[in-house]
DNA sequence: CGGGATCCACGCGGATACTG
DNA sequence: CAGTATCCGCGTGGATCCCG
């Protein structure tokens, strides 16, 4: 009782092992989530915002997104230096499904975790 | 110009982060998907189907799904031995937020690959 | 057939120090 | 301020063997 014939086997030929593969890293889908919120943000707001996340991981985590096009990365040629990010026409419509995740997160988020230490499992 | 007052900071109370570390992990998202689309399966046809996943990570993947409450474990008393995994109510929920991500993947592949193999970012 | 138990390599990601 | 460079611990996940 199958559906659509789709081959999730090799990773290069599936779309969405690609994807999941890029934004299932720790702090990507949570960038774009906050720059969804705030249109603009310089790098120590980010960070300031997530709060737990190192330099290193921030500035990884925002080339691999600016790389695929989904974020922008702005410098004003001042000293100190000032750089804003912010999401592209490409992040933005990404927006709403992980938005959409997010939400289904927050209604069923004591439900998991009520079954997750039932069962004992870490 | 902010919207909503979400604290992305902590993890434990923020339900983004709980949930994203969750399915973040290599198999998860992919072994929902599946089901999603085969009803019933056994551990077999799961590890043929997906293809590269290794035997621990597949019983180590199912058991926090099935901890977690979103899949269902059935197991008949029988020699040899068959199980057979599907979506419960709740795997089901979530189904539909997966697979809006996916789709949006397979309509903006090609576009990020482009992005990315311009920058040369790896 | 459906796993559990072990061992081990690799790479993610944190801490720290330094620079334009 | 906005990063880069380096070092390194630790956890993910693969390979292999074993068992009911």
């Amino acid at each position: 009782m199958k559906k659509n014939e789709i081959n999730f086997a090799e990773a290069e030929s599936c779309p969405v092992r690609n994807i999941l593969d890029r934004f299932g890293d720790k702090w990507s889908t949570l960038v774009i989530l906050i720059l969804g919120n705030y249109d603009k943000l310089r790098f120590n707001e980010l960070q300031k915002m997530i709060g737990t996340v190192s330099q290193k991981m921030l500035a990884v985590t925002l080339k691999k997104l600016e790389a695929d096009g989904l974020v922008t990365r702005k410098v004003y040629p001042q000293v100190p230096p000032k750089v804003e990010y912010s999401l592209t026409e490409l992040g933005l419509s990404l927006l709403p499904k992980i938005e959409s995740l997010v939400q289904w997160a927050n209604e069923n988020m004591v439900e998991i975790t009520e079954n997750r230490s039932l069962s004992g499992v870490k």
